[in-house]
DNA sequence: GCCGTTTTCGGCCCGACTGTTTTCAGTCG
């Protein structure tokens, strides 16, 4: 039972009160507290298990018996009685487009469609234009959301749509009417992956720039388009919203549109005990008139608090501590030195030692930390004692040759099934740092996974631990393992542990950060490059580490190159 | 179903767009 699983239970349970059209509130209370699961910082599954779920936000009495028999037994029967009303392909239905659970519900019982070939056929027969709430241009727009449904996924890497998004963002800001442009939602949040793109503008011809929108190059076909918003997919399948409002409206549609919904929802509980009420365009109220809202910040201080950075917008105590003065003072991208594991042609990456470095230099970076595979990882052609001792000679001579910059000798270490490593103790002192990873049995249980990775950290030569769970987002889950078990064991060893910033890894989850921040722990941003453009994504690695809460001082390779130098030479357990 | 220095009951964010509607329901964010 992992923190994902009672999340899902959670969501489905919300999606079949749906159906049965039940009170909207209780629905929402399910749906947050699926979100509070998904974004507690600590073992939620075990807190679960033990009934110790208390004191939690989102999760009262009911939700907190449900979860201690679902973490306890591995299931819930009053989930399966309820799936036991509907049939088990409905679910998929919700993942088409324009269909909610209204609709859906009336699909069923008209026409007994219970999944998405049931409904293709449906239109394709035209019986679902003759519904009642239904009509010809309903049923081809469903026909067209589930061919889109086949032809793409709906979820993109935040990484990989980076660069796509600020194309769009530099097209919109020349345009002449648009006056303020921004992208806000889960994007601006950093969330790993997204599902759209909002973009925000200012402008006086709202109706005209949401045409013009519908016109980028980029954009396939248009799902909608009004007199202030529009939204069209573009030809890679990612949907994109804009919102065209006025310069005074900015500011709180910027607020507004960034989210969570739940920061949302809290923040305007918090307005409403002030005798204010929050939306997308300003403030009402009676003292609404006492506040001059020019920029995002302002809305946030007429609330009484500090500036919440939008990393932090997801109602998991950024509002409270803003209203401290506790927020801590995030990390900045101009504040890393260098970064740690990196891979050169001499494993499974494209660049050389020279290469990399110069790419270092260029961003920037006093130092790089190259961190070649094993000989174990045979796959990503790992080097083997011989060939390690040439990469460390090599880089020698190279540093002989740099005056403000300094390679440091790695190695990625491959950590064994019993939590041995790759390399004898005698190899890895020749080492200026080692990052340990698992790449290889991944279906251990969750009690030997977590061993074997103990034990590695165990080792006095392992500086960091690279990617925590092997996740490979949209593509595979990471391994069963205990992330409060290592966290602790991390601080106890005083072993970093990596955030992998490579696109599809980000591992260890944001999630996670705090409650090693607050052990202790810290953090090595590392682009886990395969490549000199590998390299740039210590840019995204910082955002998820803003996201998880961390400082300047939680970061690791934020410290000058003669800190680190002096970091590494000392014995673990007294640094 | 959750929550509380207005409350243990009665609230719970709310606006835009679309399509099928003669005034609004459903979906989405």
């Amino acid at each position: 039972m992992t923190r994902e699983n009672l999340a899902e239970v959670l969501e489905e349970i919300a999606l079949l009160l749906e159906l049965k059209g039940e009170n909207p509130f209780k629905i929402r209370a399910y749906r947050h507290g699926a979100q509070s699961v998904r974004n507690y910082d600590g073992d939620i599954v075990g807190l679960a298990r033990d009934n110790q779920l208390v004191g939690i936000e989102g999760i009262g009495e009911a939700l907190r018996e449900k979860l201690h028999e679902l973490a306890s037994t591995g299931k819930l029967v009053f989930h399966d009685k309820l799936r036991a009303e509907f049939p088990a392909g409905l679910f998929e239905l919700f993942d088409v487009q324009g269909l909610g659970p209204k609709k859906i519900k009336a699909l069923y019982d008209t026409l007994g469609v219970s999944s998405v070939a049931d409904l293709q056929a449906a239109c394709d027969s035209g019986k679902v234009a003759g519904l009642p709430g239904f009509g010809a241009k309903t049923q081809a727009k469903i026909l067209e959301a589930i061919a889109h449904r086949a032809a793409f996924a709906d979820t993109f890497l935040l990484g990989t749509i980076t660069p796509l998004a600020n194309e769009i963002l530099e097209t919109l800001r020349t345009h002449p009417e648009i006056t303020r442009v921004a992208i806000c939602g889960s994007f601006r949040r950093a969330k790993e992956t997204v599902h759209d793109l909002d973009f925000l503008v200012a402008t006086k011809e709202p109706a005209l720039v949401c045409e013009d929108f519908t016109t980028l190059p980029q954009v396939a076909s248009i799902i909608v388009c009004g007199e202030t918003k529009s939204a069209v997919r573009l030809k890679n399948g990612l949907q994109c919203d804009l919102r065209a409002v006025s310069n005074a409206q900015f500011p709180f549609a910027l607020q507004y549109f960034s989210g969570s919904k739940e920061h949302n929802v809290a923040l305007r509980s918090l307005a409403l005990k002030q005798g204010l009420s929050l939306n997308e365009y300003g403030f009402t109220g009676d003292t609404a008139k006492n506040f001059e809202i020019h920029e995002e910040a302002d809305i946030y201080r007429a609330l009484g608090l500090d500036f919440i950075p939008p990393e932090l917008r997801e109602n998991t105590g950024e509002i409270e501590a803003a209203a401290h003065h506790t927020l801590p003072r995030l990390v900045e991208l101009g504040q890393l030195r260098g970064t740690f594991h990196n891979h050169t042609a001499a494993s499974d990456g494209r660049a050389t030692l020279a290469e990399m470095a110069d790419e270092a230099i260029d961003l920037g970076l006093q130092y790089l930390g190259i961190a070649d595979h094993s000989k174990a990882s045979f796959q990503a052609n790992g080097l083997d004692e011989e060939r390690l001792l040439e990469q460390i000679e090599a880089i020698a001579k190279l540093n002989a040759g740099y005056e403000h910059f300094r390679l440091f000798a790695g190695s990625e270490v491959d950590i064994h099934k019993d939590g041995s490593l790759d390399f004898d103790d005698e190899i890895l002192a020749r080492l200026d740092y080692c990052v340990a990873s698992v790449h290889a049995s991944f279906t251990l249980s969750e009690e030997e996974m977590t061993r074997r990775i103990c034990r590695a950290m165990e080792n006095e030569h392992v500086t960091m631990l690279g990617h925590l769970t092997g996740r490979l987002l949209l593509k595979r889950d990471g391994y069963a393992v205990n992330h409060a078990m290592v966290i602790d064991c991390a601080a106890e060893t005083r072993t970093i542990i990596e955030l992998n910033c490579s696109p599809q890894r980000l591992d260890m989850d944001w999630r996670w950060w705090k409650r090693a921040r607050d052990k202790g722990v810290l953090c090595s941003i590392n682009p886990d490059a395969h490549s000199t453009a590998g390299i740039h994504h210590i840019g995204l690695g910082v955002r998820l580490a803003r996201k998880g809460w961390l400082r300047k001082q939680d970061v690791f390779n934020t410290r000058p190159v003669t800190e680190v130098e002096r970091f590494l030479k000392t014995p673990k357990a007294k640094r």
